[in-house]
DNA sequence: CTGTATCCAAAGAGATACTG
DNA sequence: CAGTATCTCTTTGGATACAG
């Protein structure tokens, strides 16, 4: 992948550039229901693997496209949820589930 | 990648399954202007290596996206165009258009 | 001009074991 | 529960050379 400097100056690869790695688009639209612990997470997002999980909400969060809570209680609770940017991403993902529900529905 | 057997019965993951891959939005971007020959898109998507254009332009033609036009000439030319489920993904892009031009006014 | 064929490097992904 | 640490394996990508 191209790094952020070497870029061309396109709004679309702009993006491509966030979230256009494997599974960062299905972690975004599971987040955009609302919060979400570390374990629903991976539940709800079928053949994640735990490492691939941690290291795409690293970089989303490196990103700034969502926030990681951190409880201070045994067991452990890890909370994630969109902040206003990831929010702002809804569009992209409903345009990609209205297609992908058409293009089933033709299959 | 998941294979699409696995693939959970999700309309986002089915999209990401055709055109998540690296440069493929960026091609479907320039395509949705207009039929382009081959090498006004390897000039209009800097950075894309000859191998790589041509390995997703084949794997875009075997998905039904767009259609590849030999003109028996010499030289030779070769035109591309998005057919009826390419254009459908216009929504998608112009999303994605959006939100990184936005994202970057706010850098 | 529009490719194909190789070869190699880098990134992405999966499995397993271990920890606060 | 929610990770980290490794170790591999696969996939993707890049470079170069050559061909119809």
């Amino acid at each position: 992948m191209l790094t952020k400097e070497e870029m061309p100056a396109c709004p679309v690869a702009t993006t491509v550039q966030l979230i256009g790695s494997k599974w960062k688009l299905l972690i975004i639209r599971n987040l955009l229901t609302g919060t979400q612990r570390f374990g629903e997470l991976k539940k709800s997002i079928p053949g994640i693997s735990q490492k691939v999980l941690t290291d795409s909400l690293r970089s989303m969060e490196d990103d700034g496209i969502m926030t990681r809570k951190v409880y201070a209680e045994v067991p452990p609770r890890v909370e994630y949820s969109l902040n206003e940017l990831g929010e702002s991403m809804r569009p992209i993902i409903s345009a990609m589930e209205q297609w992908g529900t058409a293009y089933k529905n033709n299959q």
